[in-house]
DNA sequence: TAATTTCCTTACACCATTTGTAAGTGTTTT
DNA sequence: AAAACACTTACAAATGGTGTAAGGAAATTA
């Protein structure tokens, strides 16, 4: 069964985090030393680390990137502040997970469960018919050929092979583009479709994004 | 001891590889039906799949990028073409290393226990004193907030970086910014300098880069 | 067919970023 | 004090991304 290591100085937390952690059946390390947290988990590398981003007189995110460039994942971040713009930070990198605590039972148990298998390989591409999108960097790649997108085509591109081959609203991508109910002029979205098309077009990807009037596009396929 | 798949349509080629594993002590897949090369590797998925890029009828990069998307990693291409682009191409996603054939044993030997290695937890951050840096976005990070470098100040700090503690001669920075010997101004590396400097006190990380006179620069720590 | 709606495309202007050059100032060494 | 070296600021050019506007193309409807 997987190994779970949990950095928490609250201590009643701590305790509370690993009773439900081995009554689920994981093999629990608290680290309650808040020295060096990150050498005893490379000497002992979990298959998990449950880790508070609010320590005292530590910054929770360095210690998460220095996990990960010592290898050590996934992560999922606990964090008290539920401030949108933290918890972006740290999936920004190192993380892979956060929650805000308080936490409820079953939603931790299902993200480590998540995060677990989903570490058993890591994926992270998205596929098309005929090609493939890093939906992080915006890299398209068919053949041995690869492309970078800008923001805009990128995020509409996301958008369609997400829904792959069904429709998606003109009023959607709108909002993966501007936010919600950011109205911006609908030409606006054609000229970047118009313009990711034209992107497409300079991997042999032709036709790849189908309109449906009246009501948005299509990912053929 | 770990699993290798082969993927490789030259039959002999192919016996060869497998020869050289199996007394290597590894456990070897060879796929001998291209029809479908991903499904039966993901339904099986090894530890390490060494990839011939020149399938017949097949693009080797989609396939590679398939197999990742999938989850399976490493991936060590095979290449006859000795063409540096192609190799650039396998490794900018997908593959995470790249050997040209005719390949020598121990180098493939070497190669292999490398990547298993790596992979047994993968990292790919650097490490600064102060803060962290990923070589391949040129994303910088300190405590919880990052930022995105330019081209110049990435290939610098990334070379500073790898010489931990160490000077890094002007010329071995020019180097690295414009290739070698393409001979720029040295006033151009200066300015180059400075502005990395600046972009590093955004974060707080003063004094980071100490001069020494008449050699070059040092990151401090 | 004609009118209307919807979509596509091109050109334009604006903005932000990156970068090498140049010139002047500061600092260290001799 | 002079020379050598390093630092900084400002400038201009190039690049790329973006929304707007306007006109043409295509599909739908009458």
């Amino acid at each position: 069964m997987a190994t779970i290591t949990i950095v928490e100085d609250d201590s009643f937390m701590r305790e509370e985090l690993t009773d439900i952690l081995l009554k689920a059946g994981y093999n629990v390390i608290a680290i309650s030393d808040f020295q060096d947290v990150v050498t005893p988990i490379v000497a002992n590398p979990p298959d998990l680390v449950l880790l508070d981003i609010n320590l005292p007189g530590l910054s929770g995110f360095d210690i998460c990137r220095s996990l990960k460039s010592k290898g050590i994942r996934p992560i999922l971040i606990l964090t008290s502040r539920d401030k949108l713009q933290d918890e972006l930070h740290g999936l920004q990198l190192g993380a892979d997970d956060y929650l805000t605590k308080p936490c409820n039972r079953d939603r931790l148990l299902a993200r480590i469960q998540n995060l677990l298998r989903r570490f058993e390989g890591q994926p992270d591409l998205l596929e098309g018919s005929n090609f493939t999108l890093d939906p992080n960097t915006f890299t398209l790649y068919k053949g041995d050929q690869s492309l970078l997108l800008s923001a805009n085509e990128g995020k509409i591109l996301k958008a369609l092979v997400q829904h792959k081959s069904e429709m998606v609203s003109k009023s959607t991508l709108s909002e993966h583009l501007w936010g919600t109910n950011q109205y911006i002029d609908e030409n606006a979205l054609q000229v970047n479709i118009t313009r990711l098309r034209k992107t497409l077009r300079k991997l042999d990807l032709d036709d790849q994004i189908e309109t449906i009037r009246g009501q948005g596009y299509r990912l053929r396929g």
